[in-house]
DNA sequence: TCTTGTGAAAGGCTTCACAGCT
DNA sequence: AGCTGTGAAGCCTTTCACAAGA
């Protein structure tokens, strides 16, 4: 759901001779644990812990340690049995997987309050992720300096994705023109994107499109909360504590 | 994954004498889609259609028809066989399901680019959420007004939640702080908690976290893009257009 | 004839439990 | 003795396919 989805030949099942790449199918919900470990992972290795057993990194990542040495296993696994997983080499091996030893260029359509949010987070920034372009419509802003970059008008939008070989888009555009937008990017080359826009987008198969809705999350957790209210009595240990992340 | 986790009594099929509190149970993936359904419906209704059918909306809202049907059925369905769905009945009845038809004070806490790009977010302030507090630790923000709310130092945070009776947080604040902030958030009382920070958080059973990460969601799109260069050529049918939401 | 509601099948993800290696 | 890697079971979610109803 969360996804963009790959259009897969129905039926057919059981790689048939038409089945050429193989390719190791790191499943999505591995794939999107991966960069929480990675995290730990890097400040495991900041304090020069040299190895770290699955129940470790399990419970500081939120997740059950037999989760964890399966969704390693599917990159190749890299742990020593009586010993645990070597921080650097897992580090390095999952980083790789991820595609973040290289670096990404990326476009951010949308300059409104959340595209500059955005544009001056700095988590992207530090990691592997470079901004190649801010482009909005609004003239008022063309030319505007934020985090480093000046804002161009969208019209620039196929040549800097063309000229930076960009690969990653982020939506901050209003509800309306998100689409459009979306088919420019598409037609310009983009096959990753990440959409902040509340609307539901179309694209061809291959395009990947993730989706950040605000008031979608809100609504779900309004929907739990309400249920706290009446439903009340919790079952359940009250005491346990939950990691989530 | 995603959610807090609300413990479960195993086995027990088909309510026995012992089931008292039977809440229909709609899943978990169902509720994070009524969301999507429900902005499709309220522009129908919008519009004035007075009916819609599974096909209809399940194609406006990216999902599969038998799918959408199933997550109705959840809520008890409304619908009559040979004509669809009734639009304004569904809206109501989504509505209330989601716990839209009371209205939520939110707190936010931490007033950096993001936290004044949330403040100023409208789509959320329409819909049934309000901010009850602002609150930021730097004394430079304190009585800076945001969208029409004045920035209060964290120390009021237990104040703002009990006079107002929050019971949703939103959180942006630096990593290293999160989860003091968090600590303090579920002693005064909140029991759903958006989190912005790249930290895992923990909470005791019974309190909600989701979280939106935004490098998480970036190296989710990297690792796509990179089978993409590599792996290259894509199966499935190129022309097949998909929807993601 | 058209569309819902749902058994049943299929698929995917998570967790248990333990064999196997260090 | 300790911890990984993984069959196998269990659970959750999605999809098919069709009976039932308007």
């Amino acid at each position: 759901m969360q996804d963009g989805t790959t259009a897969r030949a129905p039926g057919d099942p059981l790689g048939s001779a038409a089945d050429i790449s193989v390719r190791s199918v790191v499943p999505e919900a591995t794939v999107a644990r991966l960069p929480v470990y990675l995290r730990t992972l890097r400040s495991l290795e900041e304090q020069g812990t040299p190895t770290v057993s699955s129940v470790e990194l399990a419970s500081s990542t939120g997740v059950n340690p037999a989760q964890l040495r399966r969704d390693l296993s599917y990159l190749g696994s890299y742990g020593t049995r009586g010993v645990g997983y070597p921080v650097d080499d897992l580090v390095a091996h999952v980083s790789r997987e991820l595609g973040l030893t290289q670096d990404w260029p990326i476009v951010i359509v949308g300059v409104g309050n959340l595209g500059q949010a955005l544009a001056k987070y700095g988590g992207f920034r530090s990691r592997g992720f470079r901004i190649a372009g801010l482009l909005d419509p609004d003239p008022r802003l063309l030319g505007v300096s934020i985090a480093g970059t000046s804002v161009r008008p969208v019209e620039d939008l196929e040549a800097v994705v063309e000229s930076d070989a960009v690969s990653i888009g982020l939506l901050a555009t209003p509800a309306e023109v998100t689409q459009a937008v979306t088919d420019r990017l598409v037609a310009a080359g983009i096959t990753s994107i990440l959409n902040f826009a509340p609307v539901v987008l179309t694209v061809p198969a291959g395009v990947h499109v993730r989706q950040v809705d605000l008031s979608r999350e809100l609504q779900i957790l309004a929907f739990h909360a309400q249920r706290r209210q009446d439903g009340s009595a919790e079952l359940g240990a009250p005491e346990a504590q939950v990691r989530a992340g």
